[in-house]
DNA sequence: TTGATATATCTTTATATTTCGATATTATGA
DNA sequence: TCATAATATCGAAATATAAAGATATATCAA
């Protein structure tokens, strides 16, 4: 047997609660997506702007937009007929750093 | 406008590489899959000992740990007919930190 | 008001994923 | 060798997701 350090105070976590992780994590597991946050990490961008930066029509973008939103990933502030679209989980600042780690 | 500080060195990583990354996270977003990864977080486990802690068959977590394995998030030791996995990508503590600090 | 712009929604089709049962493979112990 | 245990693989059915086009809504500018 190899690299037994298997203390045995396991503390994991529900399925129930991983179950809306993986939700999370599904809706995040997505290129446009990802490229989406990645600009919203750097400030808040409106729907045209992010379908721009994906290289998709707007009604794509709005659509991710919407699953992101929907799972509180994001949020929104309607500006006339603009909507700015921001970071809502502080964590995905984390996240996007591992994978610019592992793939930038 | 709201909260602009977007400095114009976007430094964005290639929608190919964002892609790459997708595949990953899809492939992590599965509540059994989670659980498997924060179990071998703490040790190297067997198939039939992670489709326990799971609550699944052991065929079934047999094929999330070779969707797991074929993205080199985890690989494996075979001892005799046993077959104990461990993780193979050290981003996985990071991101189930936040998993933890955000449903634990 | 009219026309154009920005965003959102709906429907359909295509594709991918999950699950399950059955079966296969390999190693062990009697 | 034989029966069993541990793991892996295959195929089919059910479900979920993605993409595209059409259409809708709301706002602004002339």
């Amino acid at each position: 047997m190899l690299n037994v350090k298997k203390n045995k105070k396991p503390k994991l976590i529900g399925l129930e609660a991983l179950g809306q992780a993986a939700e999370c994590l599904r809706t995040l597991a997505h290129p446009h997506r990802l490229r989406i946050v990645q600009m919203l990490l750097q400030g808040s961008y409106t729907v045209g702007e992010l379908a721009e930066a994906c290289e998709i029509p707007s009604h794509m973008a709005s659509e991710h937009l919407r699953l992101m939103q929907h799972c509180g990933l994001l949020t929104s502030q309607r500006d006339g007929r603009r909507n700015y679209y921001e970071i809502g989980e502080p964590h995905l600042k984390d996240i996007m750093a591992c994978i610019q780690s592992r793939f930038g």
